[in-house]
DNA sequence: TTGTATGCGTTATCAT
DNA sequence: ATGATAACGCATACAA
């Protein structure tokens, strides 16, 4: 297909390039309004698609994000696997989209940064999903970019943040394990990494504990892993030492549905041996067996709210750097946890 | 951050803008080894990243391929929920980032098509994942791009096709069903449309009862939508109305949970009273409960694949237009079938 | 082997 | 209000 240039456009229209870029970009009061009629019956007639190379090229605006998510520990895949991350994805491109904005959808290869992508690209702006080593922000700060920091804790005034409240998230889930009479609470979860998201759940964790008038015991801290696997051991572990712990609360639903498993094929029942509380509620977790309660982050919804973010940023109409955004989390009690009253 | 051009380069390397443009395209015995050396160490030193928008419009190639999945029925969230869907995309992305492509991640809006799109960023392939409606594939054809077609059974010379045999696949997983002795087979499926991958797989349920002598029951297939809601309806169903049923195929794991959770709500359980099998084994088919049976695809496989041979076909290297490329198919025994021998 | 000059499609500056 | 025209950064045909 040849390509339609603005000046076929100009030409068919009998007007110049400039007022058919004029009327594209909507200039208000440059044009006259015959001459809007006519280039746009041109563009209609020859269906002029505009490209934006050359835009980007002319005025370093490219309409195009990048979005990064985190690899696989062999670096050799997106964890879009993990659905957290791709139900976030889906909440930003569907605003994306709808914005007329593009999505680059990419992990970031140690060694070369980001930076490379970034200047490539022209990208307009960023959303970073996970943490990385403080070099890549580093990095990110030397390119002069609207970007956005999903879940992160490193307050920089460079970056907006878009996060939750994950100490009270913590707190949430123990406390409904509490009340519903469990004393000896597991905490299965990844590394606890200082200023880090699963710290602040742990916090929480211990705040809730700690509210009851229950000893904390680090013993009953399982941290590993982020993942299914880890999970898994986790309740086999559980299940063949830790006769007193009959509640878990798991900092991601996919190491709760581990624990299930480990604990299944330790013997053990849930809820009816040991109850599970996950956190995310992805959306495997209502069609796990029995379904999971958790915490929900409404997790479309904040990808969505991401977008958002970093547009406003993008046409200045947000602030500087405001506050981190906290979404509202909320427990949703499904089948995993049994009373004990 | 003010942007280091290529005549930056060439002033600092004390040679012509051509003369860099060469050892960036690596433009064999155009220069002499000692200006590549000058040219390497002024790009090293001024940290020169190209600008993708400037080669885009100097030679029409953009670094840049589109990919495209289903939205959700609302049309207002991609699928990537759907975990086929992610995983694909995985293995994909991996192998385009490794061959310095990137990817624009997207749904198509119904109305205006890809073409924009295409067009807009000047792609160099797009890789199509799902079904659309017939003219969208017209659309795809008139601009003249590689593309890759994903589990598609619309046999167009324009387009390459990454597939697998889907009628073998049904015919595996219900000949599994039959040879543990079952014979009231259900299948639990999305719409059958004429060539849709679905049609395939119920026509290897098909053909593996006949091979075993068993009688379809027309009555015993639930068609309707491709979702753990309507699995969980049909287990349902099937719990209460057919107590002949001794074991469900589900076409797609998605629906085997749900199957699965429907039956267990009617009190039956998996795989005592009913087993189930699935079809793609994702990742989360390990981690129900029990574990699913399933046939496997290796889905993120695939998605390598599919950027490999879109990339082929881009740099010409790969033939006009080959066979589909089918993987191959291999049963996942785990724990949903139970033998009634 | 190297350099000069031109074009790619668009926007923006400046006259008119 | 409108129209020439010069950037934007790069690749390449052509000249040297």
């Amino acid at each position: 297909m040849k390509r339609v240039t603005i000046r076929d456009v100009s030409e068919r229209a009998g007007v110049s390039t400039a007022a058919v870029s004029y009327v594209l970009n909507g200039r208000e009061g440059k044009v006259s309004p015959d001459t809007i009629k006519k280039v746009q019956q041109a563009i209609k007639e020859l269906n002029y698609i505009p490209d934006f190379s050359a835009r980007s090229l002319a005025n370093n605006k490219s309409k195009l994000i990048g979005v990064v998510i985190p690899q696989t520990e062999d670096q050799s895949q997106l964890l879009l696997q993990n659905p957290f991350y791709s139900e976030f994805v889906c909440g930003i491109e569907a605003k994306l989209r709808q914005a007329g904005y593009h999505m680059i959808l990419s992990g970031v290869d140690k060694g070369d940064g980001y930076l490379d992508t970034s200047m490539q690209r022209n990208l307009d702006g960023a959303i970073i999903l996970g943490i990385y080593q403080e070099s890549f922000y580093e990095e990110l700060k030397k390119v002069e970019l609207p970007i956005v920091l999903i879940d992160s804790y490193i307050h920089d005034r460079s970056f907006n943040v878009i996060g939750i409240d994950d100490e009270e998230g913590g707190y949430l889930a123990t406390r409904h394990l509490i009340e519903n009479g469990h004393t000896g609470i597991a905490l299965v979860t990844g590394m606890i990494r200082k200023d880090g998201v699963i710290e602040k759940r742990f916090l929480g964790y211990k705040r809730a504990l700690k509210e009851a008038g229950l000893f904390y015991n680090a013993d009953h801290v399982f941290e590993s892993s982020v993942t299914f696997e880890y999970g898994e051991e986790a309740g086999g572990l559980i299940a063949r030492q830790f006769p007193d712990i009959t509640a878990v609360f798991a900092t991601s639903d996919m190491v709760a549905l581990g624990v299930m498993r480990g604990l299944n094929e330790a013997g053990r029942s849930v809820p009816g041996d040991v109850s599970v509380i996950g956190f995310d509620d992805l959306s495997i977790a209502r069609m796990s067996n029995p379904p999971l309660t958790t915490v929900n982050q409404r997790i479309a919804e904040r990808g969505s709210m991401a977008a958002q973010c970093l547009l406003e940023a993008i046409d200045g109409t947000a602030e500087a750097s405001p506050a981190p955004i906290l979404t509202p989390l909320s427990l949703v009690v499904r089948g995993t946890v049994r009373s004990l009253r």
